[in-house]
DNA sequence: GATAAAATAGCATAAATAGGCGATTGCCAA
DNA sequence: TTGGCAATCGCCTATTTATGCTATTTTATC
């Protein structure tokens, strides 16, 4: 007998689950969380063999919630269930311990699957979720999503100091132009990238792979 | 109807995949090769969706095959199927450009599944393999460092929203804190990175699994 | 209960940045 | 051959940041 957690906002979705689970043979839904706080203040109190965690969720983020569990639990077997299916989530979730990531428009009969799969030892993921993980590995763990925003080369490279810390005068010297020319890359780099500081077109540049 | 092509130097496994495909409704063997060598001359004289290719044949290695059929095809859909599970393996061929990766010792009913799930667009990977392409994710290329700088739940808060773009009164109000404590924050954050503007702290934030 | 760390708040000032507006040169492609 | 884009340079100004120093209140932790 399997035992699931459920750690789901949404009570009709949240229901539904612990129906099929517990309409299946060899599971058992042991108990559902709207949140992640009632969830790990309180899952020590059920059996538990296998987690299935929502992302979006009110409060705590579900993928900070795996972070945290799985230091409580290093070998916790946890499933995300969730719309979100962009590389950024799929790849934290991930990496924050996460065993498996589907997709909330899995078919009731193909979870039941999932569940049973992880607990066996493997990775249950959604058909195009798969894809993209192995995607990353083609593109070498960086997928050159550049071309989305077609940033030129001085403007990555411009980019890319800003990122080493540099300020527009040591680009300047570095790079042998004026203050004001990198001042207008950068007034270029933030109109591609829809961004308005050094942060925010850091941060997009790395979540998309442009450095 | 999908057609297949096998490549594999075992007469006996080769024509006992041959028959099992034939035998499946909705699947077609086109051809199949003892050699890499053999499959790249003559394949283009077949019908072919999916290739199911085999890593320890003799003469060229079939994860190379795979990276030369990926230049003449670069939407080919190849499945890895091999005895091979170790990861040097697994990670080498998906990066060559294979969609999914099975052992043989796959039940044939769920080689027909991956064969069909692959030309949908999924990544079919055995058990085993998924567990290990996840766990790549959670050791390798992100494995939460931040333990080494050691910055408080409260400092991750701060950082995540500079990466987001946010001004310190943006996340004054945010945080219901007054914009002095932002500062103070964010001064503490970078003797901790050692840095000395927003750009490199994001920066290092990123590399080290902090955000 | 002491001690350390985190979170909070403040002031002052020099330096850096973002946004508005404009301009020239060279190159490539529609 | 014209229009777009990359790369270069320029000015002005308001806003934002970085850094110096200090200090109180919680919250952990030993």
């Amino acid at each position: 007998m399997i035992h699931v957690i459920i750690t789901e906002d949404n009570d009709t979705i949240r229901e539904g689950l612990a129906l099929l689970i517990n309409a299946s043979d060899g599971l058992k839904c042991s108990a559902t969380y709207a949140t992640c706080e009632d969830m790990l203040a309180d899952y020590k109190n059920h059996r538990v063999d296998v987690f299935l965690q929502d992302i979006g969720l009110p409060g705590m983020n579900g993928i900070e919630c795996v972070r945290l569990l799985r230091k409580e639990l290093p070998e916790a077997l946890i499933l995300m269930l969730t719309v979100y299916e962009d590389e950024e989530n799929i790849f934290n979730a991930l990496k924050a311990g996460a065993s498996g990531y589907l997709l909330k428009k899995t078919a009731p009969a193909q979870l039941i699957e999932a569940i049973k799969d992880a607990y066996k030892g493997g990775s249950p993921m959604s058909a195009n979720i798969a894809r993209k993980v192995v995607r990353f590995f083609q593109s070498g763990s960086g997928a050159q999503k550049n071309d989305m925003y077609n940033l030129s080369r001085r403007e990555v490279e411009i980019l890319s100091g800003l990122a080493a810390g540099n300020s527009y005068k040591m680009l300047a010297d570095k790079l042998f132009i004026s203050i004001h020319t990198v001042r207008s890359h950068i007034r270029n780099i933030y109109k591609k990238l829809q961004v308005h500081n050094q942060s925010e077109a850091v941060s997009r540049a790395y979540k998309n792979g442009i450095i």
